[in-house]
DNA sequence: TAAAATTTTAACTGATTGATTAAATATCAA
DNA sequence: TTGATATTTAATCAATCAGTTAAAATTTTA
């Protein structure tokens, strides 16, 4: 078996560990028992426990916020940039299953390896986070929507979006909703936070 | 000594280095040490490191939570109830330091401790969520704000103010904020946060 | 004051664990 | 076909770690 292979199957095997166990509760007999290899292999392809965790971590990350960049709208108007954008980047969360708990992880690790694909993801020129903030100042000039903290509202649209999936738990059970990631409950969710941000920004 | 006083002070140093390392990476030792006691005394005292763990996080989830309830405003009017909260949540986020860290370890548990602290949490005869959605319902129905879903209002609401200070790292960097708690960024944040959201929801 | 109970300590135990190793097997290159 | 290289394996190692223990010290009780 090529050696692509068996690299992509340990890394496979450990995400699966890692995303529930973390660094230090996962166990590396527990690894290669998921990835059907001798455990010495882990330590052959990857050297140590921490290179595989950062290994995995790094393509998690990677996959998932190239998938975001790529589905964020091209729309000149506004109004839509921020629907699609709503829509597009909780379809990234939900089908990126297991994306929070990496996330969880993430932060505990003060988020490095999240700072740097962040900054190293490119829009027209633009860092990702520098292309929205410069569609807000374009709407802002345009008298599209009223005068905003372009910072401040990036970070409540970001927030809005992902904390509930990351606090799923909690919130499924206080508020008794079966499956925060069920279709009509997302639909419904992301048309509510539309309407309240857009409600709350656009120009009277 | 008194054996309450060697608890208290097993439990701080235990929540410093639990808050730090989650419960597989910390070391009893480590524990011991920063209480400047015998290591056996951790299982004298805890019987375990599991037990050990759940106690300290009992303590700081339930302090925060009662100082969270204790200071939720008691206003009628819906408005100044909102700004008074988002106020009063945010600063006791900051005020209670670490615990963002300790909301991350606990969502890796499942929440179940957040979950049984919450629902036990009583405010005038509700559960706190619930006291703060009937206030939804009532501004609604005396036609104050808009007829928005109080549930989803709410999950943006908590989502929107603590968010930030979990992802604090990522944000500070990303955003270039040098620190997120200080009291000016903490005072132009709740305001443009209260903005928006009284703007997205208020009856025109 | 002495016995009982509680607390504390240093030393230790057994299990666990990441990492290593020697050897076997498979693949590749000349 | 043979030697070199890469991959794989079972066994092992040394360090770590939560938890335990016997004994000493301290506190409490009668």
């Amino acid at each position: 078996m090529a050696k692509k292979n068996i690299e992509e199957q340990i890394i496979k095997a450990a995400a699966t560990i890692f995303v529930k166990k973390g660094m230090d509760g996962a166990r590396m007999q527990e690894i290669a028992a998921e990835a059907g290899i001798n455990q010495a292999l882990l330590h052959y392809y990857f050297r140590s426990k921490e290179k595989l965790f950062d290994a995995v971590f790094s393509e998690i990350i990677n996959n998932f916020l190239k998938s975001v960049f790529s589905s964020i709208s091209e729309k000149d108007n506004f109004k839509e940039f921020l629907y699609d954008f709503i829509v597009s980047y909780s379809q990234n969360i939900t089908e990126h299953a297991e994306l929070t708990k990496f996330i969880l992880w993430e932060f505990q690790r003060g988020g490095k390896l999240m700072i740097k694909s962040l900054r190293e993801a490119q829009l027209n020129g633009d860092s990702a986070p520098d292309f929205i903030i410069r569609k807000i100042e374009q709407a802002k000039k345009e008298g599209v929507i009223r005068p905003i903290d372009a910072q401040n509202f990036l970070l409540t649209l970001l927030s809005t979006v992902l904390y509930p999936f990351i606090a799923r738990p909690i919130f499924e059970n206080i508020f008794q909703i079966p499956d925060m990631t069920d279709a009509a409950f997302i639909d419904k969710r992301n048309q509510e936070v539309f309407d309240l941000l857009w409600s709350g920004i656009k120009q009277n």
